[in-house]
RNA sequence: CGGGGCGUAGCGCAGUCUGGCAGCGCAUCUGCUUUGGGAGCAGAGGGUCGUGAGUUCAAAUCCCACCGCCCCGACCA
């Protein structure tokens, strides 16, 4: 490609609204511009980026027997009326009617769409297994898009679905599509860490999400060096401590601490550390129609944070809320601040304590009485023991859940999601199959997502300077810029860039020819900013020398080398890649 | 949904308090000079000042309503 003949514009300033550097750059160097919140126009440099994202993908999927298809954006309502989605999918389904007020949504994801092409078409466990996917628009009404494409509203998806006889075929598919993805998010040259994920109701060790390793990411990540389990912060087991309750040393007492409501200020006051604290948490789940709302007490230690994900999966409380200020003070008598699990009405409040706070002695509590805090609480002899329950996010230094060392926390960006569904939709839908003995059987199904926006995006994140972007090879828009220096001023010059520009191409590199009637220095700053990995210098002070200037984007400096080496450097560097 | 902020040329912003010719930088166009790190000089084009309705001799500026966007808040006992 050359520049002239392409259609490219750069800005100098990030437009005001942008909020991480993906976004700032990607709209610098003019990949995408914004035609609504949270969607986008990819912009033809932006879109070569987003398509050799979706080749790589493509090209592994084809590899590992999955089938292309595609779906439509526009789904029926019926079909989502019948999976029982209608109601359960909140406002983040965008809903419409056409003209004869026939409601339809515009996908989210499509399930109920490959459940229903599958059902229709597949009979026989002879057709089994398939795994059918595409790469598809799809739409989430989020209440707050931002981050540009990584959280936008409209984005790219791989989706792809697989569907089995048995549970057993299933989890090979799945072991399958665990190696695909690794094999891609390598291929893409990022850096990443697959980790277990919440499977939400379903249950089992079948969800692992893969998240591109960035300090921007919105997830966090427990992973232990040593022996290579990592999960979502999420689901990250906090072991139980394994040193046993200390027995009570001191008295109960209650101590005036006026004014002092956060558990910080409360152990400022008293002297104390922080993890000698226990704080509470009050919640409530409403329970079904004509059931009186749940109250209950959560008691962590005071330095440990509560793990929702952990605390929904309480029996009776899998939907719950923050308790209101009314309510608290109806349970406790007393105002948020300084409640804690001391002389709870046991029939109306369950008390529950993460299992680190379980074994704390002689702690520190609120004393359900406005100003005051309890001083040498013990569990048992000053309240009855409490029901225990993992209920804290893992911090940095807790043991690894598998035993083998030590838990250390980073950030990521969750790019690619595989599930095992089982048979959640096949039997909503009905998608069955006629086995070997003529009986039919609901089908197994799992299902396999890579954002292929958002990896753009994250890639981004994860690689650029002050300069702009420095993406991988494998996903830059061009592998390498040829910027002639007076292309439009000096013949030897031309002829030499044209020349090597037209053998480059010959042999396969994608490569862009920088022939823009404009100043050196414009040039290299916006082959920078839109991120190609390799430059080549062709100017008339080389060439008397019979040499060509050949830098990498992370390079600091160039080296001159004449053509036949600088064709060997470079294809030795793309190739490897 | 609650709180805060913003909306003026393609982008970044000033002007609003205190009403009085709609500005600056970048970008764009023309000419000359310049040419290895986002050039200089001279000139030019480009605006429903978010929308609507008011107050006023006069509104980007004041009042009211609406729309859009951004940020913060759903880890709090």
């Amino acid at each position: 490609m050359r520049s002239s003949r392409f259609f490219f514009t750069t800005l100098k300033e990030a437009p005001a609204d942008a909020d991480v550097i993906s976004q700032k750059l990607m709209l610098r160097a003019g990949f995408i511009k914004r035609a609504a919140a949270g969607v986008y126009t990819w912009m033809p440099l932006g879109l070569r980026v987003l398509r050799k994202v979706e080749n790589i993908v493509r090209e592994e999927m084809n590899r590992a027997g999955a089938i292309e298809l595609l779906m439509p954006a526009v789904q029926p309502a019926e079909l989502w009326q019948e999976s029982g989605r209608w109601e359960k999918y909140g406002p983040e389904l965008l809903r419409f009617k056409d003209r004869h007020q026939r409601d339809f949504v515009i996908g989210p994801t499509h399930e109920e769409v490959i459940t229903d092409v599958v059902r229709r078409d597949v009979k026989s466990y002879r057709q089994l297994p398939l795994h059918l996917y595409q790469i598809q628009t799809k739409f989430r009404d989020e209440i707050r898009p931002r981050f540009g494409v990584m959280r936008g509203r409209e984005f790219l998806m791989k989706d792809g679905y697989s569907f089995h006889a048995s549970r057993a075929d299933l989890e090979r598919e799945y072991q399958r599509m665990y190696e695909t993805y690794t094999r891609i998010f390598t291929r893409l040259g990022l850096k990443f860490r697959a980790v277990a994920a919440d499977t939400g109701s379903i249950g089992g060790a079948g969800s692992h999400e893969f998240h591109v390793i960035a300090e921007t990411g919105e997830d966090d990540i427990a992973y232990c060096p040593d022996s290579g389990y990592a999960a979502n912060v999420e689901l990250a087991e906090a072991l139980a401590p394994t040193t046993p309750r200390p027995p009570a040393r001191v008295p109960l007492q209650k101590t005036a601490t006026p004014g002092k409501t956060a558990c910080a200020e409360v152990a400022e006051f008293l002297q104390i550390p922080l993890d000698r604290l226990v704080k509470a948490i009050a919640v409530v789940s409403e329970g079904r129609e004509g059931e009186a709302p749940r109250f209950a007490l959560l008691l962590l230690r005071a330095d440990h944070v509560l793990n929702e994900v952990k605390a929904s999966k309480i029996e009776g409380f899998a939907s719950f809320r923050f308790a209101s200020e009314t309510e608290i003070v109806a349970h406790l008598g007393c105002e948020a601040g300084y409640i804690g699990p001391v002389g709870v009405d046991a029939g109306k409040t369950r008390v529950i304590a993460d299992r680190g706070a379980a074994v704390m002695g002689d702690f520190v509590c609120g004393a359900n009485a406005a100003g005051f805090h309890l001083t040498g609480v013990n569990w048992g002899r000053d309240c009855p023991e409490p029901e225990i329950a993992d209920l804290r996010n893992v911090v940095a230094g807790d043991p690894s859940p598998d035993g083998k060392g030590k838990l250390a926390l980073c950030r990521g960006i969750e790019v690619g999601h595989i599930f095992q569904l089982r048979a959640t939709y096949a039997r909503a839908l009905d998608c069955g199959y006629l086995d070997e003995q003529g009986k039919r059987q609901i089908m197994e199904m799992g299902c396999y997502g890579i954002g292929v926006s958002r990896v753009v995006g994250a890639a981004i994140e994860q690689g650029h300077d002050e300069k702009g972007i420095i993406f991988p090879a494998a996903i830059a828009p061009f592998q390498a810029a040829i910027v002639p220096m007076g292309y439009h001023k000096n013949e030897a010059a031309r002829l030499a860039a044209d020349a090597l520009y037209a053998e480059l191409v010959s042999i396969g590199f994608d490569v862009l020819l920088d022939d823009r009637d404009e100043r050196p220095g414009s040039l290299f700053a916006d082959m920078e900013l839109i991120g190609v990995p390799h430059r080549i210098v062709v100017s008339e002070r080389g060439l008397k020398d019979g040499r060509l200037e050949l830098k990498g984007r992370r390079d600091s400096e160039a080296v001159l080398l004449e053509k036949e080496a600088l064709l060997d450097a470079l294809k030795a560097k793309l190739c490897a890649s």
